[in-house]
DNA sequence: AAATATACATAAATTTCTTATGCATAAGAA
DNA sequence: TTCTTATGCATAAGAAATTTATGTATATTT
């Protein structure tokens, strides 16, 4: 219990929808948010966070500012034009994922 | 198109699932059934489904048998007791997935 | 003063898949 | 009858996306 695994391949599309609705986060920020919006359900580590949040900026997706609050930095990122392209791409990826996950595991569902 | 990502980790849950619905299946037959059931939008390759099949049964969650069929060898899987066990779990937790993944990711449909 | 929270980062190992390749028989098309 | 497609298994190399472990540093709470 507690730590539920993480889906490989989700990790992006979750960042991105954040960005999406958030305009502008932190990484630290972004760890937060998940657990609260999940009830603690999933917990993104920083392992996976940052590396992927690098991978987006190098992409092209994502933009990021440095800010220094309290002594402290932080790294704002925002979506790029292109990153605003591609969340709506991988959000209807996800939700197609989905569709097909209940086809195949709640049959029943589907045929009724 | 055509081809949509698995999203790593799905795989076992797909394959336990079909067994609890078809008790006896071989390799081959999972990969057409998956192509059946979600009309061609997931293919399962043999490089990932045979070495998920063969971690399976040793993990003790499949048994395995082996039968000629016009000159052809089978190995039909079917769910052990542990096995039949563990497809509830990984059930219940892709579901659980797909909610919390709902949750972040169409945080409006939730909250209103 | 010590523990926890905030904030970033990277490296090694692991898991899980894709892609490529191989072998073999059966059936259908040319 | 030869070539292609379908059936049926398998493994190896490589890539992708994590987990786990570790490191640094400042701020806040106990």
């Amino acid at each position: 219990m507690g730590n539920s695994n993480l889906y490989k391949g989700s990790l992006t599309t979750i960042i991105l929808k954040l960005l999406e609705e958030h305009d502008k986060m932190y990484g630290y920020e972004i760890t937060q948010k998940v657990k609260e919006l999940t009830k603690g359900e999933l917990k993104i580590t920083e392992g996976a966070l940052y590396p992927s949040l690098h991978k987006l900026e190098a992409d092209g997706l994502l933009d990021v500012e440095v800010v220094k609050v309290d002594n402290r930095l932080r790294k704002y990122y925002k979506l790029t034009e292109q990153g605003t392209k591609e969340t709506v791409n991988k959000l209807s990826e996800l939700q197609d994922y989905i569709k097909t996950m209940q086809a195949l595991v709640s049959p029943k569902l589907i045929l009724e």
